[in-house]
RNA sequence: GCGGGGGUGCCCGAGCCAGGACAAAGGGGCCGGACUCAAGAUCCGGUGGGUGCAGGCCCAUCGUGGGUUCGAAUCCCACCCCCCGCACCA
């Protein structure tokens, strides 16, 4: 942890006291609540309701810094901000962690137990805390108040009056209400979906509920069960390659295991057993009629089903009777585990004596290629094995290496052969999917699904397997009208930074069925089918219409159950007669056309806000569902996006313990230190690493500015406005009203780090400069100018850093709240380019000074003389190639040489110009004139810079030249001469 | 694997879409100087290499290699490396 020293810990201490003390106010005055006002321009902007299964870190707090600083420029922009914040609660990982916490599972209640002392001290409490975590409810009542506290303490803007969870019972209403119109639309389908399943909790699984979930990523893998017939049976091989089939030359069991005849779905299977109960979950009918060994298949034959092949039935020891089907069916060309067990029964009588295999089956045995594949012979499973040495089917790990590596190299750069029947000459690819699917249109193969890895356990103990969902409601997506609504929808809207359109267009493309309901969790029921409930991201795609109503539903005492659809037909699309609503919902008719006001006038959302991680799932149902719902002039305007926070360079995890929680923020730090260099740190689109280092400086940084601020306002009143201003002021005030005009404009768009540089570090930089530049300007007047920018310049920081503006605003006499002022806009009469140009002229003179000191070493110089300002034409040849957009020498030639004046000067200009092109004459120089002006009035200015006595010469009429530097002056760029 | 984004100086990080004023903003670190008894803080200067007794010149340089162009950190192609997403996890 960082150790401040004592001057660094006393000013975040008192950092510290003035944001409680004005988070405090502000509150009191109610200040950021938002009620419509037809006299203003409106702007509704959310970030995403944080979810409340634990505390928020840095990471989050980035997203929603960002909003506040956005929501509060808006404000004083004139706007009328709606800016509110609710809690996510819906889900299965709230329920997960409480039935963790009430099975008293060690590790949850020990991280529940750190989380909570973030917030609590007395152990007692935590302890009594943590047994009301239980009840899910609970948990997320906890942390949604806890994490409301972060935001207040770091100084969010926020309508806290219209603040609700997902598990409210109004909620509830509301989210019925959409999916019974989503169902209406046709936009809801129901079918078959594969889970990971747990058979002992009758569940569904997610990450949260698997064992060791966090360290892998567990998914589903889909086999190809091929029928291979037997008689009146079929003996169903398993695949996950479907075109191998045709290399096929036998089928290998494990003789040990114990296999079953059973009626799958009306025909007769050979299968393991184990995989006889796992089929049970997956949609299929299994009655068991008979349980033998494998063994007792050994030497019997079964027919291919694409090429009528009999195929002999062979023990191998690598088969898993719990993989799949427990059969296989053998590719020794192309499948190293088939080849090294062949080869092994081939070459050795042991193990065929041991398995019991008539050495005549397997003599004639020989591997089929079917693939062709540059780099490999026509067996490349052999030149595989033989690479790395492999010799026996029991050397897993190498035989899996093995496999990928075909796998990979055949599937993206492989052809089926001629003996592929219609499939041949097509890529692998391509056959993988196109065999299985003419397989399973014969009837010939049906889907096994199989967990990876395998096998894992559920938190309860249980192996979890795939289990088919028959009856699964999906939000269909696909819907081709639903899809070109949703088009519009992104078409119209802008997105921030730019380049992750493309990421939105490439997931409305693929985006099609999406699971939208669970058997269990928190959240609302769907209407038409109680026994599901629906999932968390389906129930949050349109919630920021909530937040336009929700404080009027709660202050009027409206219930959940007069929420009636039809309420929310009227309120948000305008549809119905409120008076009839009224009479059957008893809803007061005025509230309910004050509803359907306040809605129409908030909506639609100006701009939503959050991390870029949202944009596959979360902002494509929230585009989706707008444009499903609402009418086009309802969609949303804008979504802009930022990426994540690292520490230190490393990923903030649970198990590195490197977290830092926002609750600390206000303690160890202080919220507007926090703002702003999280601001400052980085883009939107660029990962911000929070580092100690870089905070401590932002820290002096923001100190700076305190002790300057002070300062100013130690000097009581500002002293009236000097009749003449001197240079230096007017590089100062120029320089800070270009500052509001960029700052604005960065804002705008959406450009925080570049408004933070530019309204906090530059102008800070920028007063330095001022008080160097400023020896010759009287005391009045360099008061008179830091208090002229001073109050825009506090309101130029506000949204950053609101509480150290406000308070500084309050020292100065400002009246009212500082949040709530106008934006500051440019003073245009103050902003003057010759005058910062000239200022440039000077400095970089200085530079050059400072050089040919360095060059020449000479001992004993003292004197300067600079020959500024040279004839006048020179001034113009600057002025045209400023104006010239090309680059080219003799388009900018023939350009000045259009002046009949400049071509007097022939050859002069083609030097100059060159000079310029050259960079040695800077192309942007200020008026001669100013130049010289500048340099008048700075020479001491630059004498005490430099340790010099300092001469200004006109460079038109030196009076001292000895060593006729005069004529090397150029505009922008005077003649030295040192001696 | 698929899809997306990126690789900039000792470190972080702008610039790239709209090629030219780019040895490349800003911050950090480091070096030198001022202040101080001293340390810290603060202020000033420097910080790719070489060279020069006049502000300059030469070489290298924005992942690597090619290309387009009078001109490329910026545009095009190929390669290498890193990060993110891939859905029932919110």
């Amino acid at each position: 942890m960082t150790i401040f020293s004592i001057p660094e810990a006393t000013f975040l201490h008192e950092l510290r006291r003035i944001e409680r003390k004005w988070q405090k106010l502000w509150e009191e005055a109610h200040v950021f609540e938002a009620n419509p006002d037809p006299s203003k321009p409106k702007f509704f902007l959310t970030v995403p309701y944080p979810y409340t299964s634990g505390p928020l870190h840095i990471g989050h707090g980035r997203t929603y810094t960002l909003g506040d600083v956005y929501a509060r420029y808006k404000r004083m922009q004139g706007f009328n901000v709606l800016w509110p914040m609710a809690f996510h609660i819906t889900g299965t990982p709230i329920a997960s962690i409480s039935s963790r916490i009430s099975s008293g599972e060690e590790r949850t209640i020990k991280l529940y137990e750190s989380y909570v002392r973030l917030y609590v001290n007395d152990p007692k409490e935590i302890q009594r805390i943590l047994r009301s975590f239980t009840k899910p409810e609970n948990v997320a009542m906890f942390f949604a108040e806890v994490i409301s506290n972060d935001f207040k303490s770091l100084g969010y803007s926020i309508d806290w009056r219209r603040r609700f969870t997902t598990g409210d019972p109004e909620y509830n209403s509301f989210v019925t209400w959409q999916f019974l119109r989503l169902k209406e639309k046709g936009f809801l389908s129901r079918g078959a979906h594969p889970v990971l399943y747990c058979p002992n909790d009758g569940n569904a699984v997610g990450e949260d509920d698997i064992q060791g979930g966090d360290e892998f990523r567990s998914e589903i893998v889909e086999f190809t069960g091929v029928k291979f017939r037997m008689s009146n049976s079929f003996l169903v091989a398993s695949s996950l390659r479907p075109e191998t089939l045709f290399g096929a030359t036998n089928i290998w069991i494990n003789p040990n295991a114990s296999y079953v005849r059973a009626i799958v779905d009306g025909e007769e299977w050979i299968i393991s057993e184990k995989s006889a109960e796992k089929l049970r979950y997956q949609a299929h009918e299994v009655i068991i009629n008979e349980r033998f060994k494998g063994a007792d298949l050994i030497g019997r034959k079964c027919v291919n089903p694409v090429n009528g092949r009999e195929l002999p039935i062979l023990p191998a020891l690598f088969v898993e009777d719990d993989n799949a089907t427990g059969v296989v069916y053998s590719v020794p060309a192309h499948a190293p585990f088939d080849y090294v067990a062949l080869r092994e029964l081939q070459e050795n009588p042991d193990l065929r004596k041991k398995l019991g295999v008539d050495p005549k089956i397997i003599e004639d045995i020989h591997p089929i290629s079917i693939i062709s594949i540059d780099g490999y012979s026509d067996f490349p499973a052999e030149d595989v094995v033989k690479r790395l040495g492999i010799s026996s089917q029991l050397e897993r790990d190498a035989l899996e290496e093995a496999t990928r590596e075909i796998y990979k190299a055949e599937f993206y750069h492989g052809y089926m052969k001629d003996n592929c029947s219609i499939f041949s000459g097509i890529p692998v690819s391509e056959a993988k999917n196109k065999v299985k699917e003419w397989l399973k249109g014969k009837g010939l193969a049906v889907t096994i699904y199989e967990t990876s890895p395998r096998p894992i356990y559920c938190r309860c103990g249980a192996r979890i397997i795939v289990a088919v969902l028959k009856d699964q409601w999906f939000l269909n997506y696909a819907n081709p009208h639903w899809k070109k609504l949703a088009w519009e929808a992104l078409n119209r809207m802008q997105i921030y930074p730019r380049r992750y359109r493309k990421l939105f267009e490439d997931t409305f493309q693929w985006v099609a069925l999406r699971p939208c309901a669970r058997r269990r969790g928190l959240g609302t029921r769907l209407p038409f089918d109680k026994e599901w409930i629906i999932e968390s991201l389906s129930d949050s795609t349109i919630y920021m219409a909530f937040y336009t109503i929700i404080h009027k539903i709660r202050q009027s005492g409206i219930r959940a159950d007069q929420l009636t659809p039809e309420v929310f037909d009227y309120v948000f699309l305008g549809k119905g007669d409120p008076e009839e609503i009224s009479n059957i919902t008893g809803i007061d008719v005025s509230l309910l056309k004050s509803l359907r006001d306040e809605f129409d006038y908030w909506y639609p959302v100006d701009l939503r806000h959050t991390a870029v991680g949202h944009i596959t799932n979360h902002l494509t149902f929230f585009i989706f569902h707008h444009a499903a719902l609402f009418p086009p002039k309802h969609w949303p305007k804008a979504i802009t996006l930022n990426e994540y926070v690292i520490r230190e360079g490393a990923k903030m995890s649970k198990s590195k313990g490197n977290v830092l929680p926002l609750v600390e923020i206000p303690r160890k730090y202080s919220a507007d230190l926090y703002r702003l260099y999280i601001v400052y740190a980085a883009d939107l689109p660029t990962v911000v690493d929070w580092r100690e280092e870089q905070v401590l400086s932002v820290l002096r940084r923001l100190r700076d500015f305190w002790n300057i601020a002070n300062e100013i306002l130690g000097r009581g009143d500002s002293p009236p406005r000097p009749k003449k201003l001197s240079i230096a002021t007017k590089w100062l005030l120029s320089r800070f009203n270009t500052a509001i005009m960029r700052a604005t404009n960065y804002l705008e768009s959406y450009r925080f780090r570049d408004y933070v540089q530019e309204s906090f570090f530059n102008i800070l930089n920028a007063i330095g400069t001022f008080r160097r530049l400023a020896v010759n300007t009287p005391p009045e007047e360099r008061a008179w100018a830091e208090r002229y920018i001073f109050d825009k310049w506090l309101k130029l920081l506000s949204p950053v850093i609101p509480h150290v503006a406000e308070e500084l605003w309050e020292r100065m006499g400002g009246r009212k709240f500082l949040s709530t002022q106008q934006w500051p806009t440019p003073d245009e009469e103050f902003i003057d380019k010759d005058v910062e140009l000239a200022i440039e002229v000077v400095e970089r003179t200085i530079n050059d000074v400072r050089d040919i000191l360095h060059v020449i070493k000479r001992p004993g110089l003292s004197k300067v003389h600079l020959y500024v300002g040279p004839e006048e034409w020179k001034y113009k040849v600057c002025e045209i190639l400023s104006s010239c957009a090309s680059a080219k020498l003799n388009e900018l030639i023939r350009n000045v040489m259009k002046d009949p004046e400049l071509r007097k000067h022939g050859k002069e200009v083609v030097s100059l110009v060159r000079a310029v092109i050259d960079g040695k004459v800077p192309r942007f120089v200020p008026k001669r004139a100013i130049e010289l002006y500048a340099f008048m009035e700075l020479r001491d200015y630059i004498a005490q810079e430099l340790g010099l006595k300092v001469f200004i010469h006109e460079a038109t009429s030196p009076g001292y030249d000895p060593a006729h530097k005069a004529k090397s002056a150029m505009p922008g760029r005077p003649g030295v001469y040192i001696e």
